[in-house]
DNA sequence: AAAAGCTGTCGAAGCGCTTCGACAACCTAT
DNA sequence: ATAGGTTGTCGAAGCGCTTCGACAGCTTTT
């Protein structure tokens, strides 16, 4: 392994110089950066990481800490993590992959071990054990998800509040009166995770100002679930024209067993989805929906660190504001047509 | 932050007794191991990252490159990359991210700078740019797939091509004569990934072998490219009675598409998928299937690096054994019934 | 012409740990 | 009782880097 000392020898200076070439924290002269460049790129250097790590208090390396379970938005999740990883290399950091398995352990491994230098949290859950742990340290982070309580913490997340009332406006713009939510699965909710709350909060408040009726369902994934699950709508709320989905697995199987019903998306019924803009270009019918923009957190999760780290930026909550895309799923209610 | 000599001083003992006690590398009293234990636990130690990869030359971190493109199966991605962490942890390694995108760089980087102590490769090209710089580096790795030379490397896989086989023979069985294979789309054959070439071979042949009419049409996901491609097969070959499906995201519009033609499945139509088995339970059918074992191929992989690291194991290739379950989208076929 | 200020480079200290050799203290065999 | 082992502990060196202070050699100011 060619160490800075070697490279030194090599551009026959001294190692700080080569160091402060390869940091740029003093000035070097034009003639000797050349030198030292190429005796780099001849010998094949790269700084040991550990040495590094030691010398500057600093690791280059962000921990992203992601659920273990996979029961909703893997691709999501995936797309996320793939988006940080991109984006801390594009910022000089790499990417430490810790599950949720551990829980509030890692946090604490991670911070006193300085393993990394920021951690990014994914499913956040409204009331994290994990949350008093990074207000007691002074390691930068930042979640990804809203929990109950922002003070002192930096977060990114669609504005899902937002994304359940447009839903319903649109909805209701197109005359629908009576809707019914097709949510995540009972699960999701009794773990407290706020965007499935948070969504239908502004699924209700927005449906109530407008004089909507709204029926909300959980749902597991899976075409024995959603049947049960239409089945208890329509029995209970016959006159229901709208659905807005918020589970991915409960998609194709909403649209497979309303076909069979002979119901017609949208001159029957219309469907808003709450999904990536993959799954809703994909499923049998055009989804009009509201995308979750995975990359675009994962983005913004890592600048906002990247910021920390340099001594700039500071703890905020950005709600990131929804966009709904009209597709082939929604359309006039019947009774708003003649 | 909390060092090793802060113990020392603090249990009264020197700090490469400490250290000792962490490694176990030397015997030491249990009344001095219990008393640096005790004052690890009260002052909430944990040793330095950075300082002990430089001093021991290992950072117990292994790589993870994972595809930067998710034009394939995602869910199988994801859960390798959590098989893989959660069972790194285990053997007191952490996984560092990185995707795709650096390219061959990235292993450079890696090995180069001592970052981690071992890698593992997930797609892996049939003849990939990086196996060249795996085979000069005497750090351990480990290819979740197989590229076309496997000398000198260590491989984990399903056996894609007896997978191939296996579902042939299914039907075979179950007296259907021509079979449709709905292949991945026509970029990853491009790209010669391996699992897909070794899949056609195991269908090919067996299918051969047998007497049985193959037919094999690459397919981009979603409902559209689907329609094209059903439409093509059924005009080329009327006949057909049994597909093989390796392509998620091209599940779901078979099974609708087939339903809209009125082709009751597996009355009419019988399907084999290759895909995990949360998809084949969660379809609108519930799938007869080839699962693919991401988790046991994740854990697998760290197991072999474990092994690698500590001096044991060696190189070798694991190709791990299809297994195929019955489920309701195959059934005999309907000329062999009278 | 002296003082003051830059610029570019160097030497040395030290980050927190592992690990090697040394050695005291004890135990066992002769 | 002595030589030869064990066992448990310590001190010191050193891993490869960053960073601080020093300073030589300039240029600019007074």
């Amino acid at each position: 392994m060619v160490t800075l000392a070697e490279v030194a020898q090599h551009a026959g200076v001294s190692a700080s110089t080569v160091s402060y070439v390869l940091s740029g924290k003093r000035s070097i002269s034009a003639t000797t950066r050349q030198r030292v460049e190429q005796s780099i790129r001849e010998l094949g250097y790269h700084p040991n990481a550990g040495a590094r790590a030691l010398a500057s208090s600093r690791s280059n390396i962000i921990a992203l800490m992601i659920p273990l379970r996979t029961d909703m938005y893997v691709p999501v999740m995936m797309e996320i993590a793939i988006a940080v990883a991109t984006t801390a290399r594009t910022h000089g950091y790499d990417v430490l992959l810790l599950t949720g398995e551990e829980g509030p352990d890692a946090v604490r491994r991670v911070t006193g071990s300085g393993l990394a230098d920021a951690m990014i949290l994914m499913d956040v859950q409204l009331d994290d054990e994990r949350l008093p742990l990074l207000r007691g340290t002074d390691q930068p982070s930042v979640l990804i998800g809203l929990p109950a309580d922002t003070a002192g913490l930096t977060c990114v997340d669609l504005d899902f509040k937002a994304t359940g009332a447009l839903c319903v406006e649109h909805l209701a713009m197109l005359g629908h009166r009576d809707i019914a939510v097709i949510g995540e699965a009972p699960a999701v909710y009794e773990r407290h995770t706020g965007f499935a709350e948070r969504t239908l909060d502004g699924l209700r408040a927005r449906s109530q100002e407008l004089g909507m009726r709204l029926l909300h369902r959980p749902c597991e994934g899976g075409y024995d679930a959603m049947a049960v699950t239409l089945a208890r709508i329509f029995d209970e709320r016959p006159s229901t024209t709208g659905f807005v989905v918020q589970n991915e697995s409960a998609v194709e199987p909403l649209l497979a067993l309303l076909r069979q019903q002979g119901r017609a998306v949208p001159e029957d019924v219309s469907v808003v989805a709450i999904c990536p803009d993959q799954v809703a270009t994909q499923a049998s019918v055009r989804l009009t929906s509201v995308s979750i923009p995975a990359q675009e957190m994962g983005r913004h999760a890592v600048e906002q660190l990247a910021a920390k780290l340099d001594g700039r930026g500071s703890d905020e909550v950005v709600l990131i504001a929804p966009e709904l895309t009209v597709r082939a799923s929604t359309g006039p209610a019947p009774t708003a047509t003649h």
